[in-house]
DNA sequence: ACATTAAGTGATT
DNA sequence: AATCACTTAATGT
């Protein structure tokens, strides 16, 4: 039996159900910062997070990009949900943030679980939930805050993503995720570094206070 | 040594 | 907060 994932999803799924997924399920490693799903892709299966972090991104027509939120182990991926029901594209992009693994579920197999096992029909909706209470806060980020304290927050969701208080990244791809200039980047977190929140180093950053 | 990339800064809108 | 123009510093070849 696939230890990791009756460590991630053990206490979740039956036994029936986690022997389906072992049987059915395509284990796949991404490696950090690499694409997992563009934008525009057809979707033919669907996800389930074993280790690591997914970043998840909306992309306007131009390429502009802006993050959403934070997949993390045990979750999976509510646009896959959405896109496997009706037969659209993706409209998100899905970037590895850390070394990630998988297990890729045929999407044929979703509507089917639903009725047949209740563990999962749970952990569809439950997953459903988290992600649009995420997508809410996103939202209350981006229209609320004010870029300081939206790059701060950035820096500790990422940081908590990660489990590290050391960010490898620089002011451009910062500037990338947030929709913004990386000048004002630079200028921002030069005030958070003289706030005593942050410290700053060549590619990459300390978060101080957690 | 030279080119490239990351980051810092003043001025302007 | 965004953009421009320019500088400085670190890194790669």
């Amino acid at each position: 039996m696939n230890t990791a994932l009756t460590n991630n999803f053990g206490y979740l799924f039956e036994e029936a159900l986690l022997a389906e997924i072992e049987t059915l399920g395509v284990a796949k490693e991404f490696k950090a910062n690499t694409t997992i799903i563009e934008f525009g892709d057809f979707i033919k299966s669907m996800p389930l997070l074993l280790s690591g972090a997914i970043k998840i991104l909306r992309e306007d027509d131009k390429g502009d990009e802006l993050v959403l939120y934070y997949l993390e182990k045990g979750d999976t991926c509510a646009m896959t949900l959405s896109c496997c029901m009706g037969q659209t594209k993706s409209k998100i992009r899905a970037v590895a943030e850390t070394d990630v693994s998988l297990i890729l579920l045929p999407k044929e197999k979703m509507t089917l679980w639903l009725s047949k096992y209740k563990t999962w029909q749970s952990f569809i909706l439950e997953s459903y939930h988290n992600r649009v209470e995420e997508l809410l806060e996103a939202v209350d980020t981006i229209a609320f805050l004010n870029m300081e304290n939206r790059l701060f927050k950035y820096l500790k969701d990422k940081a908590m993503v990660i489990h590290n208080d050391e960010l490898i990244t620089t002011h451009k791809q910062i500037s990338e995720d947030l929709h913004t200039s990386r000048v004002v980047i630079s200028r921002l977190l030069k005030k958070l570094e003289n706030e005593g929140k942050i410290k700053l180093f060549r590619s990459s950053i300390k978060i101080l206070t957690l």
